[in-house]
DNA sequence: GCCAACGTTGGC
DNA sequence: GCCAACGTTGGC
């Protein structure tokens, strides 16, 4: 799940132990989130935009997809009048903090990795700020570092 | 700050 | 239903 840590960062997540995922406005994030992601499945955080680029901690799903209500909030940042309490749209799921990397996992790395060729977060072109991530790449991920 | 890549919109 | 125009994302 990917964040850019002046909206929203690990250190943000770490202190609020728990938080709802809202905000996501792609269909394909949002199916992710609505059909895919299950109770205790492991997420990495990642900080997009911001140096240094990369995965900066893990957190895991501890509710379900569920309807994104800030869709309808008019005061929300990420408003969209197509949405409403009749017709949901968007989803979120909400995530646990689990634990932060003693130093960032850089995207320059991760990209060095074969494993990982094929995460879907390093495609050429990607944009999703909700992408899966294998089992396999999972476990690679896990021994990168000391968590 | 640039710009490639991508998603969305809207005219036809 | 096509696709040009436009807006956004996000690495560099």
């Amino acid at each position: 799940m990917k964040s850019e840590p002046t909206e929203y960062s690990i250190a943000d997540l770490k202190a609020d132990r728990v938080t709802c995922w809202d905000g996501v406005r792609n269909y394909q994030a949002r199916n992710f989130m609505r059909d895919a992601m299950q109770i205790n499945d492991g997420v990495f955080f990642y900080h997009s935009v911001v140096e240094p680029i990369g995965i900066v901690g893990e957190a895991k799903v501890v509710k379900c997809g569920y309807p994104d209500y800030t869709g309808w909030d008019r005061k929300d940042k990420h408003y969209d009048p197509k949405t409403s309490p009749a017709n949901p749209i968007w989803s979120m799921v909400d995530v646990a903090f689990v634990r932060a990397c003693g130093e960032v996992i850089t995207l320059s790395r991760l990209r060095t990795i074969p494993a990982l060729e094929k995460m879907e977060i390093l495609r050429r072109g990607s944009r999703l700020s909700v992408s899966p991530v294998t089992e396999e790449e999972y476990k690679t991920i896990l021994t990168l570092r000391e968590w």
